[in-house]
DNA sequence: CTACAACAAATGTATATACAACAGTATTAA
DNA sequence: TTAATACTGTTGTATATACATTTGTTGTAG
């Protein structure tokens, strides 16, 4: 049986669409889509370091072209500050305002309450097993 | 480390992304979407017999409401029929058309190599875990 | 110093998707 | 038979995403 790659291909998609399914169920009681709350915890993860779109698109699922206009929205719910970069005005610096963090912070328990939901199919072995696969994946 | 539940979440979404980025990429060439392929692979798996559009909808990886717009777009392509049901006439049964099962013969051969490509960073025992854990996901 | 290439981000446009509301048909119960 | 309900599919609308093009900035070769 050859088709175990075709099962894989298909089977990431519906278990990655699984997730950002109901990722984005949780995530709407807060207004915000699953790639503007990626986008919220990479600028925390800086630790008050500012990062330019170029950067932070690398850590993100979809591509680049979203990138501005995720930001842009952010920013409009005041949840991050732009600034242009002074060493080379072609970068746009990026920082998490005390509002995004106030809001992350909110979040982050029953954030982890509901990725544990999500993944209660799994034992914790599986789990390990499972990221040590998909972190294989390039 | 109890961040297993978490990564294993967002692997799952980068994984699916990957594959669907990757799989869209391909069936470009032939002016398909996943979504538009999965539907004529499901049609030629029914062997002759119809299939309605809930049913149809059961398979596939996304939601019901663009089932409807998904199978128009085959049709104008000539991919695939609609007739409503005799017996309740709130059913469209759907059958694939000669040349819908052409196309699909055309591709069969260049996504299985296409497939393998994306699959390449497993082993065959990789891929069998693989495919026991995610089939688990509910 | 100027022209040209490379870089970083923004914008325009087409398509895809989610979600909610709607329409037509069938079933059931009074 | 009629009214209420469930079933199946369609449509409207807002948002999301991909892809290509454009703008503004920097670096570099001549």
């Amino acid at each position: 049986m050859n088709d175990l790659n075709s099962r894989a291909v298909i089977n990431l998609m519906i278990g990655g669409n699984f997730m950002a399914e109901n990722m984005n169920a949780f995530f709407k009681i807060y207004d915000l889509t699953v790639q503007q709350y990626n986008i919220l915890r990479i600028l925390r993860g800086q630790d008050g370091l500012a990062i330019n779109l170029f950067e932070l698109q690398k850590h993100m699922i979809h591509k680049m072209s979203n990138t501005t206009r995720l930001v842009d929205k952010l920013k409009i719910k005041g949840l991050l500050e732009r600034k242009v970069c002074e060493e080379n005005r072609r970068k746009i610096e990026i920082f998490i305002t005390d509002k995004g963090l106030g809001l992350l912070a909110g979040i982050d328990q029953y954030l982890i309450d509901y990725e544990k939901k999500l993944t209660k199919s799994f034992t914790k072995e599986e789990l390990i097993q499972l990221n040590t696969l998909l972190e294989k994946i390039k």
